[in-house]
DNA sequence: CTCAGTGCAAAAGCTTTGCATAATA
DNA sequence: TATTATGCAAAGCTTTTGCACTGAG
C-alpha cells in the first residue's frame, strides 16, 4: 500500500507538466515500461497493459510513448530492423549486446563512453544529450552450439 | 571507359558469390550505394535506380539490400525512428552523431573502438562482428541559433 | 536449359490520424 | 465547462511475399 501511494505520487509528480493531464492509462503505460527492464516495444507494452485495463486501445500506447519520449522520461532503443523498444530513462548509461544467433539483447555498462562523449563532443563542438552504443555478434550459447 | 571497366570488374568480383547472379540491377544498386557517401534509405536508392532504369521495381531494391547486407558489403544504419539507411562497409569504423536540431547526420572516427569491442568481448565471452556508436545532440549551428 | 532474379500487385507489419466521446483540471 | 486524452476505425508508410516471366550462367 505504502509502495502502491509512493509510486502514485511519483506518478503524478513526473506526470505533471503544464497542459498535461494525468489519466489512469498514462500511468499504467508508465508503470509497466518501468517494470519491464526495458526492451518492451509497444505491442508488449499494449498486451501487457490490456492485463488491468482491457479497453485501453493501442494507439493511446503510441500516443503515450511519444509523450514520454517527448517529456525525455522514456528512451527509444533501436535493436533490430523492425520493432522500436522503450525503456525509462536510466541514471546510469548502458549500453546492448546483441546476439545474431539467437536474438537475445545483454546490457552491459561501458564506463568509456563518458570520456568518449567529452572527447567527440570537444572534436565536433557538438552539444551531446544522449548516447548509444549497440554491438551485434554471438553469445557464447550459440557460438557453442555452431561448433 | 578505364574507370567504368574497373569499376565493372570490381562489382563483378564483388557480386561473385556461389549461386548469385550479377544482374544489372545489382549493379546499379550497389553502384548507387557506393556512391551515396552513406546514409541512403531504401527509397532513396530507388528513385536513384530509376532514372538510370525506369521498369526497376522497388522490390528489387529490398530484395538486394537483404542480400548484400547477407553478403556484409553493406551495412543497416538506424538512425530516426521510421527509416534504415544502408552503407558501403567501411574500412574503417565510423559512427554517427545525429542533430536533434536539424536532422543532420555527422559521422565521426572513434580510434578507441577496437579496444572497447575488446574488453566487451573479453568480459562477455561474446564474439563481436559489429558495433555502431551512436550520438545524438546539437550542432554548433543549431545551438547558436537557438541563442 | 535451369534456376536465380525481376516486376507487378497484393499483403503484412508497424505507426499515425480524424472524429466523436469521455474524463481531467 | 474547457480542453486534453481516449477509443475506434481507417489510412499511411515501409517492407515483405506469391507468382509468372525474364535472363544469366
Amino acid at each position: 500500500m505504502g509502495t502502491k501511494n509512493t509510486s502514485l505520487e511519483n506518478t503524478r509528480q513526473i506526470l505533471s507538466a503544464p497542459g498535461l493531464r494525468i489519466t489512469s492509462q498514462r500511468a499504467l503505460i508508465l508503470e509497466i515500461i518501468r517494470q519491464g527492464q526495458g526492451h518492451l516495444d509497444a505491442d508488449e507494452v499494449y498486451r501487457r497493459a490490456r492485463q488491468k485495463q482491457p479497453r485501453l486501445s493501442l494507439s493511446t500506447v503510441y500516443r503515450t510513448l511519444q509523450t514520454l519520449k517527448k517529456l525525455g522520461l522514456i528512451e527509444e532503443v533501436h535493436f533490430d530492423e523492425t520493432h522500436h523498444h522503450y525503456e525509462i530513462k536510466p541514471p546510469t548509461e548502458h549500453h546492448h549486446l546483441v546476439c545474431l544467433g539467437c536474438g537475445r539483447v545483454f546490457e552491459f555498462q561501458y564506463p568509456l563512453a563518458r570520456l568518449v562523449k567529452r572527447k567527440v563532443a570537444e572534436a565536433k563542438d557538438f552539444k551531446i544529450t544522449g548516447s548509444e552504443v549497440r554491438m551485434t555478434g554471438y553469445c557464447p550459447r550459440c557460438r557453442q552450439e555452431s561448433k
